[in-house]
DNA sequence: ACCTGAACACCGTTCAAGT
DNA sequence: ACCTGAACACCGTTCAAGT
């Protein structure tokens, strides 16, 4: 079993931005997560390693426009609901599975902000559905970016989560039954106590808690108004 | 003014791990924000690039020493207070505080374990304080990690935001005003309507609003259940 | 006009060689 | 026993040279 040349150049096809940042894509997805690489990108693509350079700027404006393409199949993927709360879980889980399924993006991505056609829809949207719930406009963009920055700070941290080598993620996983399973219960009361909870805990309970949470803090904020504008 | 030699191994102590740890976190601070670099660590320490592997298993059991030592300084700034909810607020600040204060360190340890002493207090205060909030143990495992892990995420994505480099980071803010703040009201009318309090608003007000969310999540929790166990 | 590939200035890590 | 530094296998990016 020779490692020597992994798919040596296999289709050449005219380059267009278009291409490149799907090839990039299917690079950084979770299954066949080989980093997403100057040199990669060129060798998948058949053509040279700096071919890109001619249609972006460089790494980080190929980024962007990744990221924007997530930001399009979370989206897609999520249907308008009849109540807002819904659409709003619908999209807070959305976006975590798409930021995981394409670690390599979402862990960078969380702090950025595309400027770009997806992320405008997604925005406007979002602000839409503030207004639905019943805030007005000051506290809709007060809702609406905690809203997205705490989701997106989840979504980024979780695919950071997958892109550790499996031998880093076993050590973490395994250290709340080792570590935390075995301190000394006069000392660790609450973590003795808990510990078997604490092992089992899973980032969808998370998730759904924290969804819940912002949910209903806007709820509340939105009763505390008159009731319309 | 040359540029060639960046302070020629200033000084030449007995290194040991704690030196070691204490030098990259100065290298890791927002002042003078030098990327962590086996290299540069060593150069600030008047040794050999390779030496901190007598120490260290890699740069990686570094990292998570340093983060050690981050959640170190937030118990150490975050006093005990009265009230569980002014406690979880401060911790929050705190945590946020010290991630953007050593933004190379805060930026890649969000979604870690470190599995040493300082991060154990943490769990272990954090679920006393969900409980002295009236939780049962359960519950009190499910918003401490909801609490924590989105606290984390948030204050790593901020750090991660202010590790980007300056032009970055400007276009990054000004796409507030430029782009959203030039759409056409007809399509994108909820943008329209708000664009000044997008380009206005500030991550405090954004963590506030965070907090005060999780924070009353916990309470109105408490209250379903039977006043005490 | 379009594309290549050598070269540059970096990374983290290993290991034979020095003291 | 302790430390060094050459070397390895990588990065992203630039630019003179080729077609």
């Amino acid at each position: 079993m020779s490692r020597a040349v992994p798919d040596p150049a296999p289709r050449r096809q005219r380059l267009d931005a278009r291409l490149i940042v799907d090839t990039a894509l299917t690079l950084a997805s979770s299954q066949g997560t080989e980093a997403v690489t100057v040199r990669r990108l060129g060798q998948e693509l058949g053509a040279d390693a700096t071919a890109m350079y001619r249609y972006f700027r460089g790494k980080d404006e190929l980024l962007l426009m990744m990221a924007d393409r997530l930001l399009e199949m979370v989206q897609e993927r999520v249907p308008r609901a009849a109540r807002w709360q819904d659409y709003l879980a619908a999209f807070g889980r959305g976006l975590v599975s798409v930021f995981v399924e394409y670690p390599a993006v979402g862990a960078v991505i969380a702090s950025r902000t595309t400027r770009r056609g997806s992320e405008i829809t997604a925005v406007e949207t979002l602000l839409s559905v503030m207004k639905e719930a019943g805030l007005n406009d000051d506290d809709s963009v007060l809702y609406y970016r905690t809203f997205v920055d705490f989701l997106l700070s989840f979504a980024g941290m979780q695919a950071q989560y997958a892109l550790l080598d499996p031998a880093e993620r076993d050590a973490d996983e395994s250290s709340w039954e080792q570590v935390y399973g075995n301190l000394p219960p006069g000392q660790y009361p609450n973590i003795a106590r808990t510990a078997p909870r604490l092992a089992a805990i899973t980032s969808d309970e998370i998730l759904r808690i924290g969804l819940q949470a912002i949910i209903q803090a806007i709820a509340l904020r939105a009763a505390e108004l008159p009731p319309q504008a």
